[in-house]
DNA sequence: GTCTATATGGGGATAGAC
DNA sequence: GTCTATCCCCATATAGAC
């Protein structure tokens, strides 16, 4: 950890206090005080709250979208004729967020926190932020995952990435519902043992075969 | 809509404004604004704004999930020997949410925001009232999906049920997305190709075939 | 039940000394 | 760069008249 500023301590202190809380729960008094920083210096190093909180994802999300494209280019690079196994661009799409809590500059499990929280935050301008920053990730994958199955029509593949981001995101974000779910059976911090359930799950719902004719599914009638 | 007293026009200001902004973001004055009531009857009505937002939680959640038993059982009825089909019980599990927006008293699309936003909010309170609701209703779903996929180990029955809940969740709380993904192609507000789209998905995942040994399913190493 | 007026506290941001 | 002191706004909640 090279840099030991008043900056990178409020950026870290406040990563910390936004996932814990919430961005609009998290006041700059609490960030300063856990940063061990005076108050006035949020405003010194960032001009306002909104731009501390750009920092604090920018700095996590550039590099963990980074390496999903280098693992996306390394598995299209290893298979044959440039076609790799849906696995393994799901594998290259999942471990990045989840190995951050390995690092030690990639802010624990906490920042993984933060991301899915961010997807569900109320504000108009996070939001468009993040939307620059996962555009190309998600055309490059986009674009994988229609080389790897052919048959799925465009549209269908667009329904299917939201349900698979959908399903990360919230994965992410709270984990307590698995010990609920189970019964404290599961291990909610057991991020390995997350992703390595999400491959072959996600997978086979990509795969799944289309609802038969307009939309009527088999067996989706009630009444 | 029987009731037009003050009480009740806060009920759905206050429902719609907390889906839009989020509760920690959504003040009183802005609720008892839009419901044109004075600031001091919510407090009068309801005690407190925490109490206001389990107040508006619950007169949605309970309904909805009582539905959901309704509909589960009756599939049960229907079914030879009490074995519905997998698709029959995902669609029990995922319609109710999802039709709230068609009947005139289920607060329209509103409601359905507000739910998959309610599950990633921060506070410990708000998600202790969840688990009360939603208890009695995973543990019934959690029974039929067991015997659906009688195969399938309890544990890594629990992992997929949160799956499938974090899908529905986040696709209820996001539908942006879908519009950033597709670029326009799929129309976010519609709901029920959301839920047509969502039961093969879903349970193409819960079927599944489990990762291979300990833990290394095939294909997603990536080094 | 409904209103006005107000109590009380916390929020973000800034001015200006050091 | 860092601190103190403060401005100004908005939040929830309540007291008390009607």
């Amino acid at each position: 950890m090279p840099p030991r500023g008043t900056k990178h301590r409020i950026l870290n202190a406040a990563e910390a206090l936004f996932a814990e809380r919430g961005f609009e729960a998290t006041s700059l008094r609490a960030i300063t005080t856990s940063a061990e920083a005076n108050l006035a210096a949020v405003n010194y190093h960032f001009g306002s709250k909104q731009e501390l909180v750009k920092a604090v994802l920018e700095r996590r999300v550039r590099p963990m979208n980074e390496e999903r494209l280098r693992l996306l280019h390394a598995c299209e690079a290893e298979a044959d004729g440039g076609k790799p196994t849906l696995e393994s661009i799901l594998a290259a799409f999942l471990k990045p967020p989840f190995e951050m809590r390995h690092r030690q500059n990639g802010g624990g499990g906490v920042i993984v926190r933060l991301f899915g929280r961010t997807y569900t935050e109320p504000g108009d301008e996070l939001w468009k932020l993040f939307v620059g920053q996962f555009r190309e990730v998600l055309e490059r994958f986009g674009s994988a995952l229609s080389r790897a199955l052919p048959e799925l029509p465009r549209r269908e593949l667009f329904w299917r990435m939201h349900f698979m981001v959908a399903t990360l995101i919230q994965t992410l974000a709270d984990m307590r519902r698995l010990e609920m779910i189970s019964g404290g059976e599961c291990d909610p911090t057991d991020f390995d043992a997350a992703v390595e359930r999400l491959v072959p799950f996600l997978a086979a719902g990509l795969r799944a075969p289309l609802p038969g004719g307009a939309i009527s599914g088999k067996g989706t009638e009630l009444t």
